[in-house]
RNA sequence: GCCGAAGUGGCGGAAUGGGUAGACGCGACAGUCUCAAAAACUGUUGGAGGGCAACCUCCGUGUCGGUUCGAGUCCGACCUUCGGCACCA
């Protein structure tokens, strides 16, 4: 009568065994080779969910196969502790964001630790504190230092229910806060940007790096890099110094065709172009335009309106004189700011110029065209007409003969535009890193100086839904003297958006308590760059984007010595319940303390493992669970019931099931092995639990020696101490192993060994299964195919017809094609 | 609309340099144990038909075509679901 698996017992007893030992305590000095097995790190919003263990419990099984495959390995843990619920928490319930955020974080690690995973909690990084949080003021000044980081007004995405500044990136499908759902407006302000466009070529490349191709495709269409051409219209305008308008375009070959030109409502020549008598139109329609949020702008289903201004300017190519409008589907932001019209060709310049009777002319013709007006824009290759000397030219050369024409003559030039805007870091929010500047009415902008780093945040701010950053209102903050010229100045108030420190907490791991600079140099060097990152698809854009971003400017600063953080990326998909995303409001939230309580935490671990691959992610079941708790049980037992070989057992038997046990074994080491390098979990258990299987079989015949049993057990235990750590410990602690088994090598599968020497031949007829039969792997193709035409089986499907060929595919099959 | 991923038993999923479809697990059914139940263990389990039986035949990987000795896997068209982007000129 062998005792009962306890998890809950066991689990906490190697848990505090493990940290009183420092076991899982990570040094540099070293001289295995180091992997670096990074986890995105968690918001402190104060629970761990399902959601947490999906993406830290299959990292760590990980982490932990390779360490015991000898690779020195860092897999740390921390918070990503800034940001708005903190604060919103502050305004709702009185309390402080840095006691909500800190509270938090004691449960998180609470439960963080119940998972069981390596992670060295002396490395622990938390983005709140000042000794971080310096760090982030620092880098800001070192991008500001090297012309990265800029102020400028812009038209911005405005929240009104969080009352703040959003990134592009914050802002969802079509106009939506990505934190609380509000329709997003927008307003101008003075912000700080990061010049995030500089590095916009670079970031296209992905040489080097092992990414999914789906988040490659993600931030190459988020960049959105285009090859176009500038081309310049004249103006002439009595009193305006501009003498030409300038817009981008992707089709060139188009240009005869332009009918109209629209430029943003914002553009700086709206105002001085606008005769008159449109005065009153135009800024009735700048003015609509600004009111709408940006749903409704952006919109596609909305209607194309814009307001003719009353002024023209020339076309070069033909000389024609173009009317020129306003209308909001045209954006300042991007290319020019300016478009040029060409219904026939494009599908928002038809519509344009339908709603307003504009002149739509072909200058592409479409195949068999006769000359006949277009139901609706050709945007498709053809050939050119209507368009003077390059009459006749297939359109996708047109392209290039019109862009070298202009360039010739000085009326344009070939270049490329890009969708991605610079970062805006501004936040009007209290629970962020302070920007470290300083405003002083003689010296203007002035950065903090180093050694007065942190800027630190008052802790006795105010937390009212203002609108405004609550340390705006804080006078000991606000003022203070120029560092300059030492006169009163004023501070920034703004903090800043908290994916900045989250673009180089990765690095601060390396040496978390350096405090005379971000990172120990010579640390980073050892660990950077990341081997694996792990995380959720979420962050595709933008955290992997901008973590990207710094990384490329601090390589320039010279602070790093290599360009990318993250070598190979792997994004875990998610964990649903009944069918559908947990959410409190549908409360179907699986709260993973209550498994761990009942099942044990190797069971949820390889649950979560098992239920699905891992990439793909899928839906929790509590009676799939039973599966895992079933199997651990049955480990459990079977390795402490204790064997004992038959005696009747002849030598003969022996042999083989043990030549046989140590085939089996030897397969399974290899697939496991294999799994676990490719993050295949879900397949990585099967194999376990048929080796589990097969042990419980080998068990019941009794026919191996014990020794050979043993052997099986050490090595199951081994390739299972990565999975259940907790259970392999205790076995591996029963069965007289030495401590750790954490600490134990990786076994190897011996090639030989796991060689099959029978296999199944499998034989058809046309290609369909009519038998199969048991040979040597050392057969020859006369043979096999001896033994198929003997078949039994198989005769009946060849009688009255004839052979025409025979398909032999060594250790596999054997097509017998008869007509 | 554009980009991407995916459609396999009652369910989660295995198997893709084309070669035994359904590994492993859940559920269900039957059995062992028990006064009984639970737990545990053992067996069966894609569908249809046939045989006393060991077994045999046909159909079957979203749909329709194609390539091939052979297709879940490759090609073409389409349908559905999920994710991302969304007036980017």
């Amino acid at each position: 009568m062998t005792i009962k698996y306890n998890p809950q017992q066991i689990e906490k007893k190697w848990q505090e065994r493990w940290e009183k030992d420092r076991l899982y305590e990570v040094k540099e000095d070293d001289t295995r080779p180091k992997f670096y097995a990074l986890t995105m790190f968690p918001y402190t919003s104060g629970d761990l969910h399902i959601g947490h263990w999906y993406a830290m419990a299959p990292s760590d099984v990980h982490a932990r196969f390779k360490r015991m495959q000898g690779y020195n390995v860092l897999h740390p843990m921390g918070f990503d502790a800034f940001g708005l619920p903190a604060e919103n928490a502050a305004i709702k319930r009185g309390i402080h964001p840095f006691k909500w955020t800190m509270q938090n974080i004691e449960n998180m690690r609470r439960q963080l630790r119940s998972i069981g995973a390596i992670y060295d909690w002396s490395r622990e990084v938390v983005t709140c504190l000042p000794e971080y949080y310096k760090w982030t003021e620092w880098f800001f000044l070192k991008l500001y230092e090297a012309g990265l980081a800029y102020r400028g007004k812009a038209p911005v995405n405005w929240c009104p229910r969080c009352q703040t500044v959003l990134a592009n990136e914050q802002v969802v499908s079509g106009g939506f806060c990505e934190r609380c759902g509000a329709a997003v407006t927008r307003r101008d302000l003075e912000q700080w940007f990061f010049r995030i466009t500089k590095y916009a070529d670079e970031l296209l490349n992905f040489d080097g790096i092992d990414w999914p191709e789906r988040i490659r495709i993600m931030q190459t269409n988020w960049i959105g890099k285009s090859h176009g051409t500038e081309i310049s219209f004249t103006l002439d305008h009595p009193g305006v110094e501009e003498k030409e308008i300038r817009v981008f375009t992707t089709r060139p070959d188009t240009t005869f065709g332009v009918t109209f030109m629209v430029l943003a409502p914002e553009h700086p020549l709206v105002p001085v172009l606008t005769s008159p008598e449109k005065k009153a139109e135009v800024e009735e329609y700048i003015a609509k335009s600004r009111r709408l949020s940006e749903i409704e702008r952006l919109s596609t289903e909305k209607e194309k309106d814009g307001v003719f201004i009353g002024a023209y300017c020339l076309n070069r190519l033909n000389g024609e004189k173009v009317p020129i409008w306003i209308a909001d589907y045209v954006l300042l932001s991007y290319g020019t700011g300016a478009v040029m019209g060409v219904p026939a060709h494009d599908e928002r310049d038809f519509a344009f110029a339908k709603k307003y009777n504009l002149p739509i002319r072909v200058v592409v013709a479409p195949p068999g065209w006769q000359g006949e007006e277009l139901e609706e824009a050709y945007v498709e290759p053809g050939i050119m007409v209507n368009s003077g000397q390059f009459n006749g030219l297939p359109s996708e050369q047109g392209m290039e003969a019109v862009s070298v024409f202009l360039e010739e003559k000085g009326w344009g030039k070939r270049t490329v535009s890009y969708r991605i805007r610079d970062w805006l870091i501004s936040r009007q929010r209290y629970w962020g890193a302070p920007i470290p500047m300083i405003y002083c009415e003689k010296c203007g902008i002035v950065p903090v100086p180093e050694e007065d780093l942190p800027v630190l945040l008052p802790e006795d701010a105010e937390f009212r839904p203002t609108g405004e950053s609550p340390l705006k209102y804080h006078e000991q903050f606000v003022n203070t003297t120029c560092p300059r010229c030492g006169a009163p100045a004023k501070r920034e108030t703004d903090t800043m958006d908290t994916f900045m420190c989250s673009s180089w907490y990765f690095l601060r791991y390396t040496s978390p308590h350096c405090d005379n600079a971000p990172f120990d140099a010579d640390k980073v060097k050892y660990w950077m760059p990341v081997d694996l990152y792990t995380g959720g698809a979420e962050h595709a854009v933008m955290h992997l984007l901008y973590s990207r971003f710094f990384i490329k400017a601090l390589r320039d600063m010279g602070l790093v010595d290599f360009d990318e953080p993250f070598k190979r990326l792997f994004n875990q998909g998610i964990i649903i319940a009944e069918k559908q995303k947990m959410s409190k409001s549908r409360g179907n939230v699986i709260t993973p303390d209550e498994y761990v309580a009942e099942l044990g935490a190797d069971t949820v671990r390889a649950y979560l493992m098992f239920l699905a691959p891992w990439e793909q992610g899928g839906e929790w079941n509590d009676s799939s669970i039973s599966g895992i708790s079933r199997w651990l049980n049955r480990v459990w037992h079977l390795v402490l019931e204790g064997y004992r070989q038959d005696e009747k057992v002849n030598l003969d038997t022996t042999k083989k099931a043990e030549r046989e046990l140590s085939r089996f074994t030897h397969q399974t080491i290899k697939r496991v092995t294999e799994d676990l390098e490719r993050l295949h979990f879900n397949t990585m258990i099967s194999s376990l639990m048929e080796f589990t299987n097969y042990l419980g079989k080998v068990k019941e015949s009794a026919a191996v020696t014990s020794p050979a049993w043993e052997e099986a057990i050490n090595i199951l235990l081994r390739l299972l101490a990565p999975t259940a750590p907790h259970l392999a410990e205790e076995l591996w602690e029963r069965t007289g192993g030495e401590y750790s088994i954490h600490n134990q090598r990786w076994p190897e599968w011996d090639a030989e060994l796991a060689r099959a020497e029978e296999i199944t031949l499998v034989v058809q007829v046309n290609g369909k299964l009519r038998d199969r039969i048991t040979v040597p792997v050392s057969i020859t193709e006369d043979e096999a195919k001896q033994l198929a035409l003997q078949s039994q089986r198989v005769k009946p499907h060849l009688d009255g017809k004839e052979l025409a060929k025979i398909i032999y595919v060594p250790g596999r099959l054997i097509n017998l094609v008869a007509r």
